[in-house]
RNA sequence: GGGAUCUUAGCUCAGCUGGGAGAGCAUCUGCCUUACAAGCAGAGGGUCACAGGUUCGAGCCCUGUAGGUCCCACCA
């Protein structure tokens, strides 16, 4: 049965049904083997509330590649793939859905909400994965997990308790960043700082003696009713007498105390500051260090407490407008400024983070940073591109404690459980402890954990740990691990060194840094702006590895990228032109049988096709291992478009349309698109697997698949100079011939004789020798290959080429100034030409330090341009 | 305030350890040549931000300047 493929390239139809098969037959499946080398990358969860956005499309081509890349390089490869619970955002969605139906989390009470929270992941968790799989995302389903299935429930609870036994996890009252719309507390890194618009509020705090006062400014006027003191610098001159004394705090009319500390600076304002413990992060400090009463004048959504009834019940910025105001009528606002100020939001939902001062769990970073950070500098875990562990080495050096508590329902709730009877509290793996002193049951802390804290273990929560699985044993340390730039101390250095803590080892070798896909005009994808492109439309209109090609082209490691329509049509039309070279092939093979010729039997074209795509493998396996993708699909591109269909296919045109005459021949030929056809498949296969699939399927048979046949590897046997050699000097000639009939504007209907002029023996055998196999691309009506000018009519035109010159007899179209400023232009280039070389060949530095290598490369330049200069001037006095 | 990074053709970007500037798109000129007009053949277009330095030789290495982007930072 002869084998075709469909007329037209239509990705719609092949990518289900490829997927679907690759899936039966269970080629994602990785397995523990012994005998094999593994490969392993762990999948960045995505949330299991996320839409699948052009950033999972990039993250995923990424370890794609790479996985189907080592698959097929004889690793056992395995991608594991998962979700991730997002505690903040899928509870957000939940307590939304139910407020929808008129319920609150707190009507319902938590054990019954947290059924919906499961419910709604059971319904919608999976949108995620379905989506991944339309970009051809090859991980192994079967090891799929979630941040909160049971194995990483058990690998947080024993780490939690390991770091509590080593007093690595504390609890303490803090003051930490809190959303007062999400009701949490959420860590440092989750705090997204901004500039906004804002105010100084000028203010006279009188002291209690009556006999002075103190100007200060602030920008949250509203806190005053926390502020406990007044703080100066104890080297200020100015406030020397002050400092000891009380005042009067205005509207309240509290008496609070002037202090000196280091952290105010005399330069900034008046040199005064106001403490509030209770709501700036730097007042606390100030207030620990002074012993201050920490005054809490705010709830939990931010507004004010009942304990100052004027205020009560307005929010943060009501509070502020009504101060300033009774300030004012107090006299106590002396002047209001504008001024912009660095304002940290939630990252989730944007609101204005509250310091607060709560009591929370925290894990204790500096002993945990070091390991994490030696790791990298010994070269363990390495960065592509390298400059990336700057971006790590600074967070890990200069980390903070890490708040890992949440007021949240929907995660890993935390281990840690209190006796109401006796008041003792107990950290354990037991799921429901009995008091250790009282011997009654335990009330378990209501809080959960940082989504982070789970995500922090994937890499070895995911493989079975802490049983000593098999898998853990086999598969772990991972290679690569695929992230963004933005994600770095969200969770690489988290899962470093929890790695470290917990493993012993790094966790991956390799983290590979993207940057992000911005529209066409450089912007940030966002939902606000409404400027994001749906990676499944894009895969609807023009197939998942036009998509996917479009991702990796012209783009190197860690850079940002913008996307435009333009550039994924430009990959499909690769993606056509791959078909279609491959469907001319597939038309005239027929069912005809190949064999594999002789060394002898094959033409120079053969050899030089083959050794070309043998050097290819070499190079983009290269690229490849230095995670070089971008270059490696551009020289597999270059390749297929350029030598393969726009020479070589041409080149063997003829043998294919007279295959009866000379089946000898055709069936080099065959064989040798065949081959290297295939080699540019499997080549090409980590990047654009579906219609690699489908060819290589319709070429082969449909029970062997290109996703697990082996890669091509460099060959010395098909290295051959010589064949590459005369396909640069047949390529010379067809170029300098078309070149001439463009600019002479001469049809190719228009037939003429042609006189190849070689300068030697050599060239001239090469030229006749190959002949055959470029005849038909100069539209002659007759060829001649001679070493001298004889028989060439004395008005044909020229054109002169590295080591021969070419005539064509069309002396009707001659127009003898056309003809010598298309000389001249030659002339001068090859001035230029040989000006360069001279130039270096001259230098006698050049010639003394220069490598021998390079000095003999520009001598056979010189030679090669002088040669053909002597020719254009020769034609040129000829005219 | 600190750090990172970028500045290459009209646009978007590649350019591996320093050795004659590339791609895609766009533009111009011919072609429906029986795989592909989502195509073929040709052409034009760049003092590689600027100034120094190292080197026989710099888009690439070093220093500085200018501009852009991003990250971090407790200046109330």
């Amino acid at each position: 049965m002869a084998k075709e493929l469909e007329k037209n390239y239509n990705p719609a139809d092949i990518e289900g049904r490829t997927y679907k098969k690759w899936e039966e037959k269970k080629y994602f499946h990785a397995k523990v083997d012994r005998d094999r080398k593994p490969f392993t990358i762990v999948m960045p969860p995505p949330n299991i509330t996320g839409q699948l956005h052009m950033g999972h499309a990039l993250d995923n081509t990424l370890q794609d590649i790479l996985i189907r890349f080592k698959r097929m390089q004889g690793y056992e490869a395995l991608w594991l793939p998962g979700t991730d619970h997002a505690s903040i955002a899928t509870e957000a969605k939940v307590v939304e859905k139910l407020k929808e139906e008129g319920v609150s989390k707190e009507e319902i009470g938590r054990e019954k909400f947290l059924e919906h929270v499961w419910d709604w992941k059971k319904q919608y968790g999976g949108r995620i994965v379905e989506q991944l799989k339309k970009i051809g995302s090859s991980c192994d389903w079967d090891r799929e997990r979630f941040t909160m299935d049971e194995g990483c429930n058990k690998a947080v609870r024993e780490v939690f308790v390991n770091l509590y036994n080593k007093k690595a996890i504390y609890r303490g009252e803090r003051i930490i960043n809190w959303c007062p719309h999400c009701l949490t507390s959420i860590s440092d890194a989750e705090v997204e700082y901004e500039d906004q618009a804002g105010h100084f509020w000028h203010l006279r705090y009188k002291t209690t003696d009556g006999a002075g006062y103190i100007d200060l400014a602030t920008t949250r006027p509203e806190t005053l009713l926390g502020d406990t003191a007044v703080a100066v610098n104890p080297k200020d001159e100015r406030y020397q007498d002050m400092i000891g004394k009380t005042l009067d705090l205005p509207l309240v009319h509290r008496q609070i105390p002037i202090i000196a500390d280091d952290y105010v600076d005399m330069e900034f304002g008046t040199g005064v500051v106001k403490i509030t413990p209770a709501h700036d992060p730097n007042d606390f400090e100030v207030g620990l260090r002074h012993d201050l009463e920490i005054i809490n004048v705010l709830t939990e959504d931010a507004r004010i407490t009942e304990d100052y009834p004027k205020y009560a019940g307005m929010d943060r910025y009501e509070a502020r407008k009504a101060i300033v105001k009774d300030l004012e009528a107090e006299g106590a606002l002396l002047k209001v400024e504008d001024h912009s100020h660095n304002v940290g939001t939630c990252y989730r939902c944007g609101t204005t983070v509250e310091p607060r001062v709560s009591m929370q769990w925290f894990v204790k970073m500096e002993e945990l940073a070091k390991p994490a950070i030696e790791a990298v500098k010994r070269g363990d875990t390495k960065f592509v591109p390298p400059h990336f562990d700057k971006t790590y080495y600074h967070w890990l050096e200069n980390i903070r404690d890490w708040c890992i508590s949440r007021q949240l329902w929907w995660g890993h709730r935390i281990p840690a459980f209190y006796c109401d009877d006796c008041g003792e509290m107990t950290v354990t793996k037991d799921k429901a402890p009995v008091c250790p002193k009282c011997g009654r049951p335990m009330r378990q802390d209501p809080d959960t954990l940082d989504t982070w804290f789970s995500s922090a273990l994937w890499p070895f929560s995911t493989l079975g740990w802490p049983e000593k699985t098999e898998e853990m044993d086999y598969f772990y340390p991972t290679n690569t691990l695929v992230t963004g730039y933005d994600i770095i101390f969200f969770w690489v250095i988290r899962m470093m060194f929890s790695g470290l803590e917990h493993t012993g080892e790094v966790p991956f070798d390799t983290v590979l840094i993207h940057g992000l896909v911005r529209d066409s005009q450089g912007r940030k994808m966002s939902k606000s702006l409404g400027n994001g492109i749906d990676p499944l439309e894009v895969i609807n209109k023009y197939g998942a590895d036009a998509l996917r090609l479009t991702l990796v082209t012209g783009n190197a490691p860690g850079n940002d990228m913008r996307f435009y329509w333009e550039r994924v049509e430009a990959s499909r039309n690769f993606a056509n032109k791959v078909w279609n070279a491959s469907r001319f092939i597939m038309m005239h093979l027929g069912d005809r049988e190949i064999t594999q010729p002789e060394q002898a039997a094959l033409a120079p074209v053969d050899r030089w096709i083959l050794s070309q795509v043998n050097t290819l493998a070499r190079e983009v396996t290269d690229n490849m291992e230095k995670f070089e993708l971008g270059i490696a699909v551009q020289k597999i591109y270059d390749f297929i478009w350029t030598e393969f269909c726009d020479w070589y296919i041409e080149l063997v045109k003829p043998r294919l349309f007279h295959k009866e005459e000379d089946p000898a021949s055709a069936n080099a030929a065959f064989w040798t698109l065949k081959t290297v056809l295939i080699a540019s498949l499997k080549l090409l296969h980590p990047y654009m697997p579906f219609i690699t699939e489908e060819i290589f399927c319709t070429l082969q048979s449909e029970e062997e698949s290109v996703m697990i046949s082996s890669w091509p590897q460099y060959q010395e046997q098909w290295k051959d100079p010589e064949a590459e050699e005369m396909a640069e000097s047949m390529k010379n000639v067809i170029r300098g011939i078309r070149n001439l009939r463009a600019e002479m504007n001469v049809a190719n209907a228009r037939k003429a004789k042609v006189y190849i002029v070689a300068d030697n023996e050599k060239l001239c055998n090469i030229l006749t020798d190959c002949r055959a196999s470029y005849e038909h691309m100069i539209f002659a009506s007759g060829l001649s290959v001679q070493l001298d000018k004889a028989g060439v009519e004395s008005n044909a035109v020229s054109v002169v080429i590295p080591g021969a010159t070419i005539y064509m007899p069309l002396s009707d179209l001659v127009d003898l100034e056309k003809e010598k400023e298309r000389l001249t232009k030659e002339k001068e280039r090859l001035e230029g030409e040989l000006r360069r070389v001279n130039g270096m060949l001259n230098n006698e530095k050049f010639l003394s330090k220069a490598p021998e290598s390079k000095i003999a490369e520009e001598k056979g330049k010189l030679e090669k341009y002088t040669s053909m200069m002597a020719k254009v001037e020769e034609e040129l006095s000829a005219l």
